[in-house]
DNA sequence: TTGACCCCATTTTGATCAAATAATGCAAGT
DNA sequence: ACTTGCATTATTTGATCAAAATGGGGTCAA
């Protein structure tokens, strides 16, 4: 895996700098990799298995930390912040104040074309909840979400919801890990529904609708388990 | 100006981090300074007028970065960002769904001393405006601001918040020096009278009356003189 | 005058190194 | 057995350096 992300760094094919590199590298294994909550991480081992120098690892992980998805202790130890109630409420409590708001955004520039990709999206999330794929469920969820405030033509919301799906990503992760992806339901369908008839209330309900349902799941799974991961 | 902060970098008195030290003077420049939006912000220029060298400089401009109070463009280059309407309009949607939340959290958790504590400030802010002290209007209405929502005990929604300020700030600076500080008026006094009788509330709602406001004058004065500044 | 091209200064980027700081383990004393 | 103190190790932090990339300026030709 370090090897491979060595060839990407070279500057020859793709024109990103390595800290950038490293973040979206970062990002993904947060997101849908085996990064523990809770669990600490040091510069010099992200850049021992990344193949790079500390340097654009500083820069990549100073990044993550501004958008809480790391934590920066007073030791100057980094690590992955652990879930707890209160927090998971307040991110939810932004998530549904932003999301939504996106997801009217969005339906007022959707084209044709872009309900179309997502319903490519959406498909391929069934797919892997048919599977049991749960790594490819957690990617394609946080596609068609993406995809979808993506069309907003947003500056500043977008930004904040990338930033939160990074603080509770690693916390849905696990539960999804312990749950299987049987009996996931979401507004997805609805969601789909709306920006075809250009409804952008409907677009909002929806995506309210859906974020609150993942929230209650992952919320019951810290109550269940919370304790007992510690 | 560099040697102050050059005394402040060493280790000595004060244990904070060079690139954390760098972080806060960017940021009290962005607020407070004289960083003009759309100007170019160069790394070693910082490096260089602090007075030290460029790795603390890369990861505090990268935390400016993903807060959004500083652009980087594909190019690799960076600029303070410079305000547009539909920019202005969004960032105040963000804010009218976060800081009135944020003053309603503030509401269930101040105590009397607390209420005292922005009793002062506001009257900090009072005198500022008297004496026509633009920079001390800004800076005392930015410290009302976070007194008040540093008491609703977020980890969430006020870092969010931090940077919305971080990214109108300037916007707002240059409309204040452009106008003076006579005829401000703000909803502090019922936001304190708010707190004092603990409805939470009532806090909500003056802190949204306050920001509405307070984005309707930066409005006004990017219509008026938004195409000059280019 | 205009546009293409090349050279040089500025800037960013990534690696390396030394110093500072925090964590860890081990031995000695109570 | 338990704690205290010291030494070792691991990690972060900041400075420095070389290479790559960008921008600007100037020259030359059409």
């Amino acid at each position: 895996m370090a090897r491979e992300f060595a060839t990407k760094r070279m500057f020859n094919g793709a024109p990103r700098p390595t800290h950038q590199a490293i973040y979206g590298e970062l990002r993904e294994r947060i997101l849908f990799g085996d990064f523990e909550p809770g669990g600490s991480v040091t510069l010099q081992g992200v850049a021992d298995e990344l193949g790079v120098s500390l340097t654009p690892v500083r820069e990549a992980v100073r990044r993550l930390i501004a958008g809480g998805a790391l934590q920066f202790h007073d030791n100057r130890r980094i690590s992955l912040p652990a879930m707890t109630e209160p927090l998971l409420e307040e991110i939810y409590a932004v998530r549904a104040v932003t999301e939504p708001e996106l997801a009217r955004r969005a339906a007022d520039h959707a084209t044709r074309e872009d309900v179309e990709r997502l319903v490519t999206l959406d498909f391929a999330l069934d797919e892997a909840i048919a599977k049991g794929d749960v790594k490819g469920y957690l990617r394609a969820n946080y596609d068609f979400h993406f995809g979808l405030y993506g069309l907003s033509d947003s500056r500043v919301f977008l930004p904040i919801v990338e930033n939160l799906w990074l603080q509770f990503g690693p916390c849905l992760r696990v539960a999804c890990h312990r749950f299987g992806t049987s009996g996931f339901s979401d507004q997805h369908k609805q969601a789909i529904a709306a920006l075809r008839s250009g409804d952008a209330e409907a677009a909002r309900h929806a995506v309210a609708e859906d974020i609150e349902q993942g929230h209650l799941f992952v919320l019951d799974d810290l109550r269940r388990d919370g304790g007992v991961a510690d």
